[in-house]
DNA sequence: TTGATTAAGTTCGACATAGAACCATATAGT
DNA sequence: ACTATATGGTTCTATGTCGAACTTAATCAA
């Protein structure tokens, strides 16, 4: 009778916990002091997919507290990188928009970054991306259903 | 003439953090007050690779700075959950061994997890972990050799 | 309309995390 | 042997993160 360990999620989990941590050293590395990951993330969230968004959308698009996400756009403003406006279709809230200087900001990150992973792009085999994106897409769903 | 946005490994990276968010999230409500992820996660690694480790080899075993492991570890003990003794091949080292608490502590998690993860566990098919797994182990052995 | 409930954001307090400086011991170079 | 340097671990400090409570506005019920 195999007495079995825990499943292999725990594995899973354990290991995107440390790679979690060690990108997230690696991209403070190349950045400003004082300026964190998810400072780089919202700004990248709002070039991708459109700016002009309320602080509740990106806060679930990252699934991060929206308080937690107030401390980050807070930062993002003081730097001059976004520009907080009120939300003409509700007064309790308000619309996040890029700067020119934010936008550079993020295509900068980006080239540093870029030549920082330099080493570890040409490893990554697109057949493996398109394996593992979509699970981990598919494992972020689920966790996230999972918390009522 | 596309202009390419960033590379893939920028999504990976993000979804990895997400998911590393929120499995922690899931991994914290279950677990009495105060103790975090990597309590669970050091008792773990020394039921599985054995204790009577040194610290330092552990804060390595997860890339963790060592300060940081130094607050784990007491709490561990406060707690009763582990012991530290003297290295004796070494005057300025330490040696970590779990107690009886910390062993069933430990078990008690992972039934209390394994229940929680009931409904995300069947959706892992074992041919997925074949590939995740040894991919994400790929990436953060990069990530880790990429840091000086 | 009025009153109750929900939703968007902020503020406050607690704490885990990590860089820097530090102490004690070990190791290497001469 | 003796000094210099490196290593294991802790302390100090700063800060990112998050739960809880709060404010204001929107929605819903009657």
């Amino acid at each position: 009778m195999p007495e079995h360990g825990p499943p292999p999620i725990f594995d899973l989990l354990n290991e995107i916990g440390i790679i979690s941590q060690l990108s997230r050293a690696a991209m403070e590395a190349r950045t400003p002091e004082g300026v964190v990951l998810p400072h780089f993330s919202v700004l990248n969230h709002l070039v991708r997919l459109g700016d002009g968004r309320t602080p509740l959308q990106i806060a679930r698009a990252f699934q991060m507290p929206k308080n937690s996400l107030t401390h980050t756009l807070s930062g993002l403003e003081a730097r001059g990188w976004i520009e907080m406006r009120p939300n003409p279709e509700d007064k309790r809230s308000k619309l996040v928009f890029l700067t020119d200087a934010g936008r550079a900001f993020r295509d900068e990150t980006i080239q540093n970054l870029a030549q920082d992973f330099q080493a570890i792009v040409p490893e990554i085999e697109p057949g493996e991306v398109e394996v593992v994106l979509p699970f981990l897409k598919k494992l972020r769903t689920l966790l996230d259903q999972r918390r009522d």
